[in-house]
DNA sequence: ATTTTTATTTGCGCCAGCGCAAAGACAACC
DNA sequence: GGTTGTCTTTGCGCTGGCGCAAATAAAAAT
């Protein structure tokens, strides 16, 4: 497949950017493919490229020094990763990206991207822009994780994954989501067993359906209660 | 006290503007005044200035529903908060702003910011290297909330603040601190029992000597081998 | 100096959530 | 279609850390 500027006008980052600016950041980007369980880049190393996801599902995550790791956020096509390394120079990519499914990336120079801003304030507003929801999703997830009790934690991550990726049925409000209790669990700052426990619970209770990487949302609305510490 | 471009250029977002701009902005911004423990801004509040802190201390925190909070982050003299709503125009603050002591801050309309951002792409490009600092320490520290111990989190805390602000003495390698137990507690995402208990612990150990809203450190390395959670 | 307020300590009980282990279910591959 | 590998469930025991309450200590106010 071959990618056109058309296509890189749907990064967000680069929706103002003009005609010829898209050329240049075609010409200046090679196409990087991964097979699924590999990575793009690996926490602490240099950051030479950032990517543009073009195709597939990538993973970017966190580990301690023990190896446990947390899940900082899920890629989807068209969305930009490792672009931190831009702005600072010299740096390290302070996450791990790994290939859930089969990826494509576009991959473009740190230091072309870094000349790149420092021309156009257009681009790096807009990048800007796309920072300033990081931070306040991942202080909102801090704040999570420090006063919410795992329940409520676990409801809300499938709520936002139910926002950003859900397969809405056509009839009601069911909701097909491809997650692991893994996944999950590394979401929310748990364990699998935990995630497992909760959502056999939930299942009984009809709220939603699961299945091996597979979970249904049922009634949506007895999550946000959930959520929101109604229960119990 | 007067505030001057000299000043200014303390602030290290502003550290490459020109004395023109510095003037500019000082023009277009008000001095405002707080009492220990009143609030700069509320999380939620339209965000119409960003703070330039002058003097004194700032708490940036965030609370859920419930009123419980999680400490954000402390601000000293010369640096920026509140600047997130200069970015995405019509934004409310994502965290509640409060002074730990009298404080005098520099208020400049979020508008102005943002159309200055516009025209000088150095400036946004500092804010932008601020910015990314903000993210990676806040993956850092949602990391370690998920899969750190207590004791681990709360040496970490300390580290992390004698780094910061710590009062070295002349002699040996003696920090002094200046928190309330409960300061820690929302910090490191626990309670101020836990804390309680930790610290009366280190301090029978004589890792560290405590008293009313004073920690000091006097064996910085036996906290480092707790954070890196070597102890047990 | 006395009173009031605010911060801290500590004992005690408890439970949410962890971690292991073993079994079961499902998908994929040869 | 049987085998293998991965994902999931569930029982069981345990413990880290929470939360209350009451005592103590330190600072601030009068």
């Amino acid at each position: 497949m071959n990618i056109t500027t058309k296509d890189l006008a749907k990064v967000v980052v680069f929706q103002n950017a003009t005609e010829g600016d898209l050329k240049l950041i075609l010409k200046n980007s090679i196409v990087r493919s991964i097979e699924e369980g590999e990575f793009f880049f690996f926490q602490g190393d240099f950051a030479q490229y950032l990517y543009i996801l073009t195709s597939g599902q990538v993973k970017l995550m966190q580990s301690n020094p023990n190896g446990q790791q947390v899940n900082l956020r899920t890629i989807y096509p068209w969305q930009m990763f490792g672009a931190l390394g831009a702005v600072r120079s010299e740096a390290t990519y302070p996450a791990t990206a790994q290939a859930l499914e089969n990826s494509t990336g576009l991959a473009i120079e740190s230091s072309f991207l870094h000349k790149l801003l420092e021309t156009h304030p257009q681009i790096a507003f807009d990048l800007m822009t796309l920072m300033t929801t990081y931070i306040q999703e991942m202080q909102a997830r801090y704040r999570e994780l420090a006063t919410e009790r795992v329940e409520q934690r676990v409801a809300n991550a499938l709520l936002r994954l139910a926002a950003q990726v859900g397969i809405r049925s056509e009839k009601e409000a069911i909701i097909e989501l491809s997650f692991s209790r893994q996944d999950v669990a590394e979401m929310t700052g748990t364990t699998l067993f935990t995630v497992s426990r909760l959502l056999s619970d939930w299942e009984r209770k009809g709220i939603i359906k699961t299945g091996r990487e597979r979970i249904k949302i049922i009634r949506p609305h007895d999550l946000v209660r959930i959520s929101d510490g109604m229960e119990k």
